[in-house]
Order: structure tokens, then sequence, then C-alpha cells
DNA sequence: GAGTGGTCTAGACCACGTA
DNA sequence: ACGTGGTCTAGACCACTCG
């Protein structure tokens, strides 16, 4: 039973037996081991590719995966914070820690997909402004971020720019009238599209968060949407909370 | 290619060829259609299994999943708010929307798990008190709610009791000088154990959000640690923010 | 060259719902 | 009774990397 074999090779990574980044046995070798077919030890080892357990490289064997907390990093996007002008806070977070930011940004026109034209309210057809953008650490490609606007609030503005644009998008957005005052987030859990893959470099077995957060004027209309894409092993979200309630929707 | 099969139901599924609750082809259909054995057609679809785009159904054929905003349930959670005294609030808040919220309570003392552990700063062989609460909404599981407190804090308290604490756990704190007045937020996502994956009855390729809080005295110390598992394809985590800064740690 | 995983074939038997 | 997916077998060839 494949099941079985998966069990005990589980119960190998969490307790110890094989940590982090040990080579397991190869399909040869627990094919004998357990007297199966190699088709059996394939579906073991498969199930716990897709648990996030391990990870086969190509032709030198399955690996224990790193643990969770790879980049345990406290992201600071939760937590409401005073402005931090002139710099990207992305950067401005890393580069302060002897890690190295780097970022591609990519701007284009584009009819936006149903999840951000609903967010926006635009009309069928009506195209928006996106400023698509991966953020690396070290090499590695850490999160995507693409920022959504109306074209119609931003034709002819610095938004247009593939650049950082050192005021902050909101500046740039307050001077057409359309300042942002509050915000809604929405977060989403779901394994990733064959794209997000792609340009994630995600490997097999790997959730991502889907941040989406559409940014409001004083009298309720949309203007922006970014939709962030976390993958689960590089990511903790982390905020504090004042206040007396601590556990949620937890009371007892 | 068994990559190129999916690829091709892949895009019959997001064009809405195959709308949700949709059959797919059975597999023998599959094999003579693409003209490929059987274990080729079974691993393109496998793959769309771990992706969550598709569910086997036993012995009637695959099924295009339901789409992610199945409970699309705005989490008061993360929004802070003000106490809702008497009632447990997961309760409250569905109930007053039609649906059935049921919970289980199992009250016991252990050995706290090592990520319980550490951040309660207990030391080795330090016991703990749980409350493991599975909550359900129309019949089915929703959430689990792990509660850990010191046992030390809470020994012979209403805590230990396996039922609702109508006035809220941290009044109880508070009278045993322990009161909570902050709290740390983390939220992981990443795939469920098997366990997870039993106590909440999870479809293949559905990964969860790990949001743990550690609530806090005035001097720091942890008194609490809440470990709270929502699974992707029930929830969006939703909260509303006010202020300057919409796009986290987005400025351009 | 040897060993690895990646892919594919062509069978087989089973449990289980539905008709 | 039949068709479904779930499981398993016993092979095969490949691309790749390593020593």
């Amino acid at each position: 039973m494949w099941s079985q074999i998966a069990e005990d090779l589980r119960a190998k990574i969490t307790d110890g037996t094989l940590p982090t980044d040990a080579r397991l046995p190869s399909e040869a070798e627990l094919t004998t081991q357990y007297g199966v077919a190699r088709a059996t030890v394939r579906q073991a080892l498969t199930a716990l590719v897709n648990e996030g357990l391990i990870v086969p490289k190509a032709p030198r064997g399955y690996f224990v995966r790193h643990r969770q907390p790879l980049f345990y990093r406290p992201q600071t996007e939760f937590r409401p914070q005073p402005k931090t002008p002139e710099m990207d806070r992305f950067m401005a977070d890393h580069s302060a820690e002897g890690r190295e930011p780097r970022q591609s940004i990519d701007v284009s026109i584009v009819a936006p997909p149903p999840e951000v034209r609903q967010r926006l309210k635009l009309k069928e057809g009506e195209l928006a402004v996106v400023r698509r953008r991966v953020r690396y650490l070290d090499g590695e490609p850490y999160n995507t971020n693409d920022s959504y606007f109306p074209l119609s609030l931003v034709q002819d503005t610095e938004i247009m720019r593939p650049v950082d644009i050192a005021r902050g998008a909101n500046e740039v957005l307050a001077e057409q009238g359309q300042e942002q005052v509050r915000a809604l987030d929405e977060i989403y859990v779901r394994m990733p599209t064959p794209d997000e893959v792609r340009r994630l470099d995600l490997g097999p077995g790997t959730p991502i968060a889907c941040h989406i957060c559409t940014g409001l004027t004083a009298d309720g209309s949309p203007v922006r949407v970014v939709v962030n894409v976390l993958p689960g092993d590089r990511h903790v979200i982390v905020f504090e909370r004042e206040g007396m309630d601590p556990a949620s929707n937890d009371k007892a």
C-alpha cells in the first residue's frame, strides 16, 4: 500500500530521522525495501511532493524540503504604519538587512481580469493600466505585485512610466483629485496557476496567498487594485494589534 | 505528453467550456481520445487534482471544482472591533445570516507542540491546557481553533471546562491578573498535514492558512496562543484599513 | 558508464454507486 | 451488471549529472 510507504517516510521526516536537505532512499531502493513495483513507490513519493515535504531533484534523488520558516520575514504590510516616502518600502525594508532586493517593473495597458475589473468597478471593455512587478531577494523571486489603475485616471501621469515613482503612486493619484484614504484587503489561499509557477519559480506542493488590496477615495470609489501573490514557502504574514480581543473570533 | 492533456483540460475549465460541477470525460474516453495509455491520462488528471481544479468522485467521474469564493465570508477577525460579550463571536456572526453554526469543544492537558511551546515561552516538559475546537457551518467543517494556555495560569479556572465561556477567556485571564492587552498575529500558508485533512475533511489540492495568534500581557509575557487552521477553499480573510498607504509595501 | 528520476505502455483486479 | 476511478505490476526508453 502506497499510503503506508508515504506514512513511513512522512514520520521519518517529521521526527527528524530525515532532516532538512537529507536525501531519501532512491526509488529503486524503496521498491526492493518494500517489495513493491516502482509505480507504487512513486505514488507514495508523489504524495509527499504534493504535501510540500520533499522535492525531487532531477538525477540526484528526492530531498527533504526546507522547513516552513525559511524566509521568516515579518511582512510589515498589514501593520498600519507611517508613510515611508522616497522609496518603495519593499526595497527599504530588506536592504536594511543585508539582503539584496531587486525588482522588475513592467507597465502596460490591458483589459483587466474579472476579479480586478469588478473591484475597480469598470465596465466590460474599459481598460486599465497595470504596473506588474516581480520582487527578488538575493536573486530568488519573492513575490509579485501587480497594481491596476483605471486608465482614465492615470493617463499621461508618472504612473505610466516603467520606473519607480519616488513620491509614491498615492501622491500622483492625489494630484489627480483621487486621494486614496481607505483600503479593503482580502487574502485568498490557493494553489498557483501554471503562470504563477513560472513567474515565481514555485516548487510543487507550494500554495500561495493572493492578497488583493482595493484602494478607495473618501467617497468610496476605487482608484487602484493591487494583486500580491505570496508563495507560501517564503512568507509569513505578521501583524500586531493593540486591544483586548486577541484570539480573533475566539471568546472562550 | 501528459502536460499537454492537462493543459487542454485546464483551458476548457478556465474558459468555461467545462463549467463548475461539470463532469470531465472518463479516463477511458480520454485514453482513446488522445491515443495514450491510461496511466498517462491519469497523470494529467492527477496534476489538475493537485492544482485544486477538479475533484475525483469515486465511481462517477472527475468533476470541476467549486470556484474559490464559495464561502465569500468576510472574516471580521482582523478588524479591531469592540468586544462582543456573552457569546463566541463565531457563533454570533454566522447565526445572524441564516447559517447553522456549530462547534465541538474538547479540553485537555498536553505537552504543547514546539511552535506553541516557543511562543508561550514554556520550558521543555511544561504543560499547557488546550481547548480544541472544530467549527462547522451548515454541517461542514469550517475551521479549527485550538487555544493553548499555560497550565499554571488557568488551573482550576473555567477555562478547563469543556463548555463555552460566556464572559470570554480574557475575563478569566484578567481575574488571574493576566490581562491580555496585545497580540501578535502570524499567518502561514502551506499544505495540510494528514491530520488536518481528516479533521477538516479537506479535498486534495486544498491548501490551508495557519493563523497563529499570541496574546500578551502589558509586560509582554505570553498568556495564550491560538492556532487557527483555515481551509483555503472556505475562507477569504478580509479586513479594512484607514490611512494613506493601501498597497501595502507598494509605493509606485 | 552508472544511477537517478521522468515518462510511457499494456495489462490486471478491486470497491463502489448507479441504473 | 456495468462503468467508474483506485491500486498495482512488470516491464521499457529517455535525459541528465556525476564520478
